[in-house]
DNA sequence: ATGAAAGCGCTAACAA
DNA sequence: TTGTTAGCGCTTTCAT
């Protein structure tokens, strides 16, 4: 069924079917009305492609992220998805993995695929070397590209972040108040915020005069989901005879390995063992106790993303760059 | 750039650089070089919307589920979206959450982009009133569409499930043989699955002539994030004077829920209390003590849909129903 | 208000 | 081996 038959049967030209299609008011109630009623009566759709060929857009963005099955991402990816429906848009989405080499041929598939624009989900996506980059720039030249707890300053790139520096700061300037003074932090990141967060922790820490052993930034590289080799981690830096009273986590997950390690050891949560982490994911109640954790407010980031992303096809003029705070939210892992 | 910039710059025709593009095996070495030569200089990138007018195909599969940032689901689009890309297909996601309406209309939304398959994640797309499932059968009329975790039969419909009557029975009948007989069963989905899972509780507890009490069968309504009301519940339960030393859950969330319950009861477990989670997802080895849980092989059944699925688009015969055994993987919530 | 016709960029059947 | 050409289904000027 395409727009020729609806014209025949309803004894008018494709023009007018057209028309009717896309909602031109240039046509009269009655041939409108007409026309309405071949469509519905033989469940008429027009085809995607051929609109796609003459609009070149097909109203669809492409979401990139390197592993939607970490609950974090994943739960971003929700959000968006939903927001970019409610505007009419549909999304692909690649995940990645997070090797640079995929990420960069995946981005072009995107753009051979015509989306509207490209989002990255995660920070991973940022390099420290700028070259490592030119991925990002080059898409940015077709479409513009959003950036999820990522930064970079280029032109048709546009970031939302969270504040990860000041809530990390904050969150350990906490910890300290409360009576700990060794803190361990324990991250499994290097991406752009996991800098940020790491920065934060380091400033309080300094700033309070704390910042003496080096094995108290700990850096975890295995699986998201193994819980137990981050708490092994953390017993083999016990029986190594580094001691604290205190972990920042980067992830709420690091931060159930920390929960872990404190059972292992019989340790009294808080008082002998202090733990934040951050997400604030569903995680936090998966645990006894319950776990204090950073909300960086993930859904408020994502609806902004979208209003900017719709802004900027929209051709008004929007925010290169956005910045939300986030909150620590207290529970049983906390004094 | 268009083929004809191409063609024109190579001297050839744009019928020689759509062999070339298409790896057609009538050009000649020579003219084949010549005309890579000028594509990858003016880094060209045939147009996918004028490709998929000619051919009404472009190489995309839509994938529906209905929360992705459930990690049960979350995972399973992971491996989908991994394979379908290893297969040369892209994948659209749509994210309809639990209503028939917004099911249909996302389906009619895929079909429209003239995706070659749908592939619908999770049990909660198949409703027990035959009528509610006509959106299904419409959209097989036009693509293929695959089953994971629930079944059809229909044309064109394939479905590829965990045997979860059998996995059930096992556990309960495993849980029976350890010495508890009062066992609850916690449940939060009445779909295809869920009731196969119930099904198979059932069929061990009546076997052993154990299913006296129907309170015996809790259904849990909130989100899946929700912990702390997944242990209200059972709260209430037990102020209601109900006892059970056992919990049998169709979902490790809710296994955690009953740890939670158990924790507050000042339960020892699995002496006071035995749980059996389902889905041996990331959340087994959150908790402590960690979860024994019902693995349903998620990673070998997306594994086998995408094989069935491009089976089926290359034109051979394919199973129209696969089912694989689940198994109980045992840790410390089970004697 | 309506219609005719020229693209949009590509594939594939047909000719040479 | 290569080129010519007719679609694919739709949008959008330009006439009328």
């Amino acid at each position: 069924m395409t727009i020729y038959d609806i014209s025949e049967k309803a004894g008018v030209s494709i023009a007018t079917v057209s028309r009717v299609l896309n909602g031109s008011n240039n046509v009269s109630e009655k041939t409108k009305k007409k026309v309405l009623d071949v469509i519905n009566q033989y469940e008429y759709t027009p085809n995607a492609f051929a609109r796609g060929l003459g609009l070149n857009t097909m109203k669809t963005i492409g979401i990139m992220c390197a592993d939607s099955s970490d609950p974090y991402l994943a739960k971003a990816i929700y959000y968006i998805e939903q927001k970019l429906r409610a505007n009419g848009y549909d999304s692909i989405l690649c995940c990645t993995g997070y090797d640079l080499d995929t990420k960069a041929s995946s981005m072009n598939l995107l753009i051979t695929k015509k989306v509207d624009g490209i989002i990255l989900v995660g920070s991973n996506f940022i390099y420290e070397k700028e070259d490592d980059n030119k991925y990002i720039l080059d898409a940015a030249g077709q479409v513009p590209v959003m950036l999820l707890n990522a930064a970079m300053d280029a032109p048709n790139v546009y970031s939302i972040v969270s504040d990860d520096f000041t809530s990390m700061y904050d969150a350990t300037m906490e910890m300290i108040r409360s009576g700990v003074e060794d803190i361990l932090y324990f991250y499994n990141s290097t991406s752009y915020s996991g800098k940020k967060k790491l920065a934060g922790y380091r400033a309080a820490m300094e700033e309070k005069g704390l910042l003496t052993n080096g094995s108290f930034l700990q850096l975890y590289q295995g699986s998201h989901e193994d819980i137990p080799a981050m708490a092994d981690q953390l017993l083999k830096l016990h029986a190594k005879g580094i001691t604290f009273h205190g972990v920042i986590a980067a992830d709420d997950s690091l931060a159930l390995g920390a929960l872990k390690y404190a059972r292992e050891m019989k340790l009294r949560i808080p008082e002998d063992l202090a733990i934040i982490g951050y997400n604030n994911s569903m995680l936090v109640n998966c645990c006894d106790p319950e776990l204090t954790s950073i909300d960086n407010k993930l859904e408020t980031l994502c609806q902004h993303l979208i209003t900017t992303l719709m802004g900027v096809l929209g051709g008004s003029e929007m925010p290169k760059k956005t910045v939300f705070s986030g909150e620590l939210v207290k529970r049983g892992t906390t004094k």
